[in-house]
RNA sequence: UGCCCGAUAGUAUAAAGGUAGUACAACUGAUUUUGGUUCAGUUUGUCUAGGUUCGAAUCCUGGUCGGGCAACCA
């Protein structure tokens, strides 16, 4: 069936379960964020793989919210990771929360206790944290732990009609103190909480843990492959026992390691501190690895989806390094996106020899890549153009192909010029270039014979559009900001972002949409910002162009 | 010190006992009206010690290294 032969490890699983006919070959994943925060490159992995592993298998997926904290979530969170897997390009068969459950829940709670497998402790945390034990060493039992069924299950109502403050009193599984998990040391089921939920408002004040939600929402739902990350692997001892005690739907738990990046976080808790502490504008910021911020700073849905196919899904914990994303959406950009010129930092350039006031239309293909080129559009050409302040060396090295005193370079879609002297201020800025032309070089009908090295970009200076530019450039100086032992807070690159007010381009450009990518020719990808108005163009650059003069500049 | 997971080029990821391959990165060169794209090529790898086997990245045992686990977070 599949061509390319090499599965994931929880693809081999899934065949295997196919071929045995387990639950009938069905798939069914979901995907199960908590609405605590944006999603961001990291939850775009399991985003893919979950609604990927239902898609090749022809199941289905659910979003399933895990809001079972009403301390930390919000409705704002649960919109913004609507729209992000929308525009990741998925479609959920189910939109469901786990507090659709709560009511399910108790019941099952009700059920242990009954069972003798639950009891309501009215112990402090800090009790509770001692007569853990230790890895080493085992647990102690609470001295509430023998309470009887009836005593605990008055208390537990009473827990739910608010009778105790929050702490007062717990519900907790009674299974092995002297487990070597410590996840089955009589873990917390339920904890009470005076709090408004953001979907169930006052309706409870007892809210069960992620251990007794997500397994039995899994199981709710039918989930017959739950996908998570490594952390979770002592849990599933946990996650089996709830079922089988349960006796419920006998959904499987499977782990994959998380997503890193190098040059980035990947932490919830510290992205919110970025947000929180103004290091960033906010969880879309461009600079942030968020799916909203890529949204914004240019990337496309399907380079996240390629990035994702080709990072694999293994156990090992792994760092990507960042230029693979770069490369994805280049690679995306590159067939899809319209060649505009625009002069970023500019220096005029004044054709001596052509005639005053006289202009010119030009035509510039939309993309080079595409079969015919596009479509094309009109570029206006004059006399007094806007050319890139470093096409232009006074000194000019011998590996350089732009434009120097006696040098020639074609103008991209023009003519190939010839510099013939610049003028400086007294402070020794260059403040305007002096060409001639070739008249008979114009681009598609150039009878002249001559051969340049280099071609630059240019924008004519009564034409230009002008508009403002923000470069940006990676968050962290340092690989792993958040390696052990460091404030992340002391590697942030002070030149993250650059902002140039003042950028020629072609007029085109007034007409840009948003969401689409556009190549500034030799500069880079780049997209209408959201803040962006009419006669106040924004712009942020999505990435570089490759640059290996740059490069090879660099080193000298 | 208990339990659990993992270990293949710089980074990821394949090879299901039979030629260690692919991508990104790096480096050459060719092409190019973007120092982009494209194309061709180069460099670099099975943690370690034993064992099983005609044959081990793969199976077994010991070790080493890395990571996780003792929130009324998820």
């Amino acid at each position: 069936m599949s061509e390319e032969r090499s599965l994931n490890f929880i693809e081999e699983i899934i065949e295997e379960d196919i071929r045995s006919g387990k639950h009938g070959g069905r798939v069914h994943t979901r995907f199960p964020p908590e609405p605590n925060g944006y999603l961001h490159i990291g939850h775009a992995k399991s985003i893919c793989l979950n609604f990927g592993l239902a898609k090749k298998y022809n199941g289905l997926t659910n979003l399933r919210f895990d809001d079972t904290n009403p301390e930390k979530e919000e409705t704002e969170y649960v919109d913004s990771i609507k729209e992000d897997v929308r525009w990741l390009g998925f479609e959920w068969a189910n939109e469901l929360y786990a507090s659709d459950y709560f009511e399910q829940l108790y019941e099952f709670a009700l059920k242990l206790i009954k069972k003798g497998r639950a009891y309501v402790d009215d112990s402090t945390a800090e009790e509770i944290a001692s007569q853990k034990g230790t890895p080493t060493e085992p647990g102690t039992p609470s001295p509430y732990r023998d309470r009887s069924v009836e005593e605990n299950l008055r208390l537990f109502a009473e827990m739910r009609e608010g009778k105790y403050t929050d702490g007062e009193k717990v519900l907790r599984a009674r299974i092995d103190l002297a487990s070597p998990n410590m996840h089955m040391r009589d873990p917390l089921m339920y904890r009470i909480r005076h709090a408004e939920h953001h979907r169930t408002g006052n309706t409870w004040c007892i809210y069960p843990m992620y251990d007794f939600a997500h397994g039995q929402s899994d199981s709710i739902e039918r989930i017959t492959h739950s996908v998570c990350t490594l952390e979770f692997i002592p849990h599933r001892a946990l996650y089996d026992w709830f079922i089988e005690e349960l006796e419920i739907f006998p959904s499987r738990q499977y782990e994959f390691a998380r997503l890193n990046m190098t040059y980035t976080l990947m932490s919830k808790r510290r992205l919110l501190q970025l947000v929180n502490e103004g290091f960033v504008n906010g969880w879309d910021d461009p600079r942030m690895p968020t799916i909203s911020a890529l949204r914004r700073r240019g990337y496309t849905a399907a380079s996240i989806r390629d990035f994702c196919e080709r990072i694999g899904v293994a156990k090992r914990e792994n760092v990507i390094d960042v230029s693979l994303l770069e490369f994805c959406v280049r690679e995306d950009l590159n067939k899809t996106a319209w060649r505009r010129m625009a002069v970023l930092d500019p220096v005029k350039l004044v054709i001596t020899n052509y005639p005053e006031g006289q202009h010119e239309l030009l035509e510039g293909e939309n993309n080079p890549e595409e079969e015919g080129g596009g479509g094309s559009r009109q570029i206006p050409f004059s006399k007094e153009l806007w050319i890139e302040r470093d096409d232009f060396m006074e000194n000019p090295t011998k590996k350089y192909f732009r434009l120097g005193p006696g040098l020639m370079v074609r103008l991209k879609h023009a003519y190939i010029i010839k510099c013939e002297d610049f003028v400086k201020d007294e402070s020794g800025n260059i403040t305007e270039i002096r060409c001639t032309y070739v008249p008979e070089s114009k681009s598609g009908s150039d009878t002249s014979g001559i051969h340049v090295k280099g071609t630059i970009h240019w924008v004519s200076v009564p034409h230009a559009a002008k508009a403002e530019v923000r470069l940006y450039d990676r968050l962290f100086l340092s690989e792993e900001p958040a390696a052990e032992g460091r404030d992340f807070r002391e590697h942030i690159n002070p030149e993250s972002l650059q902002v140039l007010p003042d950028v020629y381009m072609e007029a085109d450009l007034a007409r840009a949409e948003q969401g689409r990518g556009y190549q500034f020719i030799r500069k880079g990808y780049f997209t209408l910002d959201k803040d962006s108005k009419p006669g106040a163009l924004v712009f942020n650059r999505t990435v570089t162009l490759k640059d290996t003069w740059a490069k090879a500049a660099k080193k000298g």
